[in-house]
DNA sequence: GTAGGGTTAG
């Protein structure tokens, strides 16, 4: 910073200082602004029109503007002549304003003041979707009262405001009646489009402009091309690839080859994709990030891990997408490793980074990672939106901790169809029917309406709470209420109601009655009510059109065994293990989770490959002990591919989850809930052994199997002993 | 003495 003038204020006033102006254009943080304008105010001329408009020009565009500082400058200035109202509307503009960008426009009209060409470019930009629909329309009015509609860049930014409240319709209005269409305002249009999802219009647009004769220019081929990409629309993708040889100087850029290599990533043809990345003269990180996405997209997780090993240099979103990658392959222990490496390498995670991670937690019922998590998001200021708090919501009834998710559902301000949607899937899955339906009565007061997966979430409410009748109305009436056509998987929960309500005869009904083919989902559904209510006719028909389906399903055979088994037909049990091992078909092994202090453990059915597994096992035989005092005899009707008594109890008395409770027990305090994750349905000997580990130990135990929750406490089960 | 369009992650 050089010496400032020690001059005499007097000789300089009322003339335009240059030394200052050329002093602010130097500036670069608001400590060296402040000297400059403490200069400036005992030279005299703080009142200088042109020194007022250089100050908070230069104020508003520092590297790290204190909009706070520039608002106190403009407000002490004593003329506020439409210029200096334009660049204070724009720094509320770059802040994400929309508000304070507002009401200073409004409070420039009072003031007498008309918005000039520049104005209404500044003050639009500012604008997100909610702003748009309370205000658009009138500013648009306003555009043509002060006669701007023919300046080509409001228009631009008309066009961008309502794309961005989804109102493309009329975005495409103020396109049509543009007399002057050059390519920018052609992009606008298409980036408008993107916007708003609604990439098939992005990729008319192009064809239009084909015919018109416009030439593309990079940016209209970025935009193309990201529309190809989330179309997964290879055939238009090439084509326009074709269009960039064709003019390669113009259209060839780094940013046109990253486009290029993501809409091939992003439609799975990864050696094109490859082939391009290989021969490109220069990557970036978004290059390299679009090919790690792509590879773990298209089920390549250790090409993906191989090639982000190799980036030169990797941001927050390169690791985000290796944590995405580890979730889509179903990898959630590596997902959350990874995490920890990128903390190693000093990479500051962002909120989608933790919606990743809280996502990881749910699969794996991490709760303590997923607590960590959220203490974490606060102590770094990391930003809680509304997808964050969806996310946690979900973490946190996929734990079983269904009060917390509450808490975090009663303190957003702004809610989703996600938000009440996992609410209601949340409350469902632990068991809390009647509160679910309240949640879904809550968010039909609101503007937000239910979708396809909303009405699963409710229908499930009804299945797991066995509120049948409310359960049919409602099915029957999501097409009138909502105009929602039910799809396989509601008919699938319908009949899982049915099912587990005992209306066998009306479930099977509802299968003959519906209007497409019945999936897997559904004859399951009907199978296993078939168990609870050992219907054996029906049970074989469905395990038949179950196996014509599924001929590989393993749980088929060994459900409908139990079923035969349960109704003591033993002949017919022999003949389905013949069967199975004559088709040579294996059982999807049993595996539960548990998480100790902040690590997942995982157990199998027998494993024996944990470090503690000698205490585990020790455990085991004491608990059975105390177990069979309390009243405990196993029933070993469900194990199915054991031959002797003895060897049967001995595996239902090694079955996951009874190993993760053993291991839960021996590491974790009195008084503290055990919380399982299990891969299958649980099996009726483990829910009566919990039931009473849950009395003998006096421990709360949640076991989330495949379908729900069960909160065991004081000898008994949330599911009411009914799942 | 100010203005318009683009790419990657949920």
């Amino acid at each position: 910073m050089p010496p400032l003038l020690h001059s005499n204020a007097s000789f300089h006033q009322s003339i335009i200082n240059p030394t200052f102006i050329s002093l602010l254009e130097k500036c670069h943080s608001i400590k060296q602004f402040k000297q400059i304008h403490s200069q400036i105010i005992s030279s005299g001329l703080a009142h200088s029109p042109t020194h007022c408009r250089h100050m908070l020009s230069f104020c508003c565009s520092l590297p790290a503007p204190n909009l706070a500082y520039s608002r106190l400058l403009f407000d002490e200035m004593p003329v506020q002549d439409v210029f200096l109202f334009n660049t204070m509307i724009r720094a509320y503009s770059d802040h994400n304003d929309p508000s304070s960008a507002l009401a200073l426009y409004v409070g420039m009209l009072a003031r007498g003041l008309k918005p000039n060409n520049y104005t209404f470019p500044f003050l639009l930009k500012a604008f997100d979707g909610e702003t748009t629909i309370a205000h658009g329309d009138e500013l648009h009015a306003h555009v043509l009262k002060f006669g701007l509609w023919s300046n080509v860049f409001v228009r631009c930014q008309l066009i961008h405001m309502y794309a961005l409240s989804g109102k493309s319709h009329t975005a495409r209005q103020i396109f049509e009646l543009s007399p002057d269409r050059d390519v920018v305002i052609w992009n606008s249009l298409m980036s408008g489009y993107n916007r708003s999802r609604r990439f098939k219009d992005s990729c008319k647009l192009f064809e239009e402009m084909e015919m018109e004769n416009v030439k593309p220019n990079s940016v209209t081929i970025v935009s193309v091309l990201s529309a190809c990409a989330k179309l997964k629309d290879l055939k238009f993708g090439s084509r326009v690839h074709l269009v960039v040889k064709e003019d390669e100087p113009v259209l060839r850029t780094l940013a046109v080859d990253n486009a290029l290599v993501d809409m091939y990533a992003a439609c799975g043809d990864m050696s094109t994709a490859w082939s391009l990345f290989e021969n490109m003269k220069s990557r970036d990180v978004i290059t390299w990030t679009s090919m790690v996405t792509g590879f773990a997209n298209s089920g390549d997780i250790h090409q993906a891990r191989f090639l982000f090993d190799r980036m030169p240099q990797k941001d927050f979103v390169s690791w985000t997408a290796m944590i995405n990658g580890y979730i889509q392959a179903h990898y959630f222990k590596e997902a959350l490793a990874i995490f920890r490496e990128m903390q190693d390498s000093k990479i500051h995670p962002d909120e989608y980074t933790m919606v990743s991670l809280l996502t990881a937690c749910a699969q794996l019922g991490a709760l303590e990672v997923g607590e960590w998590i959220r203490l974490y998001m606060a102590r770094n200021k990391i930003k809680n939106d509304t997808t964050v708090a969806n996310a946690l919501i979900d973490m946190y009834s996929k734990c079983g901790c269904i009060e917390r998710a509450i808490k975090i559902f009663k303190m957003m301000t702004k809610r989703d169809k996600f938000t009440w949607t996992a609410m209601i899937t949340g409350l469902a899955v632990n068991g809390f029917g009647e509160e679910a339906l309240d949640i879904f009565y809550q968010m039909l007061k609101t503007s937000t309406r239910p979708d396809e997966i909303t009405y699963i979430g409710v229908l499930s409410a009804c299945t797991h709470a066995g509120m049948a009748e409310k359960g049919k109305e409602l099915f029957s009436r999501m097409i009138i209420d909502h105009g929602i056509i039910p799809n396989v998987a509601h008919y699938g929960c319908l009949v899982d109601l049915l099912g587990r309500t005992g209306h066998l005869t009306e479930a099977f009904q509802t299968i003959k009655n519906m209007p497409m083919r019945p999936n897997a989902t559904v004859w399951g559904a009907l199978l296993g009510a078939c168990r609870v209510y050992k219907n054996v006719e029906m049970a074989e028909l469905a395990a038949k059109q179950l196996l014509e389906l599924q001929p590989e399903n393993s749980a088929v055979y060994v459900l409908l065994s139990n079923i035969y088994a349960k109704c003591n037909k033993w002949d017919e049990v022999h003949k389905m293990r013949e069967l199975i091992m004559y088709k040579g078909i294996k059982k999807v092994p049993g595996c539960s989770l548990i998480e100790i202090k902040g690590t997942v453990h995982e157990f199998v059915a027998g494993d024996k490959s944990h470090p503690m597994t000698e205490k585990i096992y020790s455990k085991l035989e004491d608990m059975s002990k105390e177990l069979k005092r309390a009243g405990y005899v196993p029933d070993t009707t469900e194990a199915f591919l054991d031959i002797s008594e003895e060897a049967k109890e001995s595996a239902v008395y090694k079955h996951s989850e009874k190993l993760a409770i053993a291991f839960g027990l021996l590491n974790s305090e009195n008084g503290v809930t055990i919380r399982i994750v299990k891969n299958l349905r649980i099996c009726v000997d483990c829910h009566n052994a919990i039931k009473i580990i849950s009395k003998v130990y006096a421990r709360e135990v949640a076991v989330r199997d495949r379908t729900r929750f069960h909160h065991f406490s004081h000898g008994f089960c949330s599911c009411k002993d009914y799942w």
